[in-house]
DNA sequence: ATTATCTATAGATCTATAGATAATGC
DNA sequence: ATTATCTATAGATCTATAGATAATGC
């Protein structure tokens, strides 16, 4: 999109018309979620973003470098809402709601599947050490969301990641039947996560009043 | 194992002493779970079967036949147990109770994490549709118990979703923090799951008694 | 001159098959 | 004779680099 110098592609034009490296990232996007990261080479890669397989390493050292980016943009936005949240001074429990259903709404965004990179073997290499750490600090704050809800600190490790798992089951859900979520999926599984801190009904239908009041504009898809 | 005939190895023993054929599976599941299906080339999976990569073509028609077979071992225990608690005459909520807590120690039982392999990008590829199959017939079984327990039949589908999802989420965090698992995962995750379809904590600990009568021996870790 | 693409390719690796070999079984 | 392994390899594919090319910028 730039400077418009250099050589013309042959193959085509930009398939987003953001430039080549925004055609790579689309293409990881699309590819690594489907097909996954061992599955899909250069190649593959080069031949969905439109250019010849050699012009990916003008862009990225490697197809590692484009998945580390695109989790690093995934995890971001996620960190972003949950440090705010952190910061706020709103009941923990709509905190809490207002970060699940904010993450929930991320995870069902885009038009690829972006959370399905999280569930990918090849990411336990220490290439994407940036991205864990990044990830870490998310599941510090449900913990520390989940803590400040009441629930016994002994509990809070294991109801921490079961609310995490629910939070993260609607990327596999997303992948198997992607027509049974909905709009309010993520309203859904902020429910839930209350009901699992063990807050009651009537409890949790008031802080999900306050917690929509929170939701940063909800990044609508 | 059977036979002693044919050449002998020259790598050395069987690592598993049960024979090639489960020495391959064996780093299939080793190997899939950690770096992944595509990540894996049939000289690794050879190597850590101890055998010659040649060696695997006698036993397998290719890397995607391991996968399968590994596959439908793994979801064959927990289709066996839902086939049975369909057929009970027990509260539902406490069939639910012990499907869940069931699964989950599945997935948590075993050397290799098993359950890792259904997270896998190329599991979207016919080969496995067998595989596919046998994993509707178990979501099938979710629906139902969880219809049984009283969700409005406009919700049962979401909220099997979400059951589902809390079961499997523990097959990400065996995988990042195998440490935070220990003998009260299951019954933490089946309790969730009936506060999920609406019970409360009393009911919950009723049906909780009455399903441990139910669960088949617990396949011991 | 600078830039981003291209073509071409070296070298590595990967899959799958052909055929040799070294055991046991009869 | 039968069997399960082995060695060897053809052919495909994959990664990463070298260097040519075709634009724009000055």
């Amino acid at each position: 999109m730039p400077g418009r110098t250099g050589r013309p592609r042959t193959v085509g034009a930009s398939p987003t018309g953001l430039g080549t490296r925004a055609d790579i990232l689309h293409a990881g996007a699309r590819l690594f979620c489907t097909v996954g990261y061992g599955s899909t080479s250069t190649h593959a890669l080069a031949r969905v973003a439109g250019v010849r397989q050699a012009t990916l390493y003008h862009h990225f050292p490697g197809k590692h470098a484009v998945l580390l980016e695109l989790l690093l943009g995934t995890v971001q936005p996620s960190l972003d809402a949950a440090r705010d949240l952190l910061g706020r001074d709103e009941p923990a429990p709509a905190r809490l709601w207002s970060l699940c259903a904010g993450d929930v709404r991320l995870l069902c965004s885009g038009e690829d599947n972006l959370g399905a990179l999280y569930l990918l073997p090849e990411l336990d290499d220490e290439r994407f050490a940036p991205f864990h750490e990044r990830r870490a600090e998310l599941e510090g704050t449900y913990r520390a969301l989940v803590a400040a809800c009441g629930v016994p600190p002994a509990d809070v490790v294991r109801t921490a990641a079961l609310v995490l798992g629910l939070v993260e089951s609607v990327i596999l859900q997303r992948r198997r039947a992607p027509e049974t979520l909905d709009a309010r999926t993520a309203e859904a599984v902020a429910d839930a996560a209350l009901a699992l801190v063990g807050l009651d009904p009537d409890a949790c239908a008031a802080h999900a009043r306050t917690a929509r009041t929170l939701l940063p504009a909800a990044a609508a898809d």
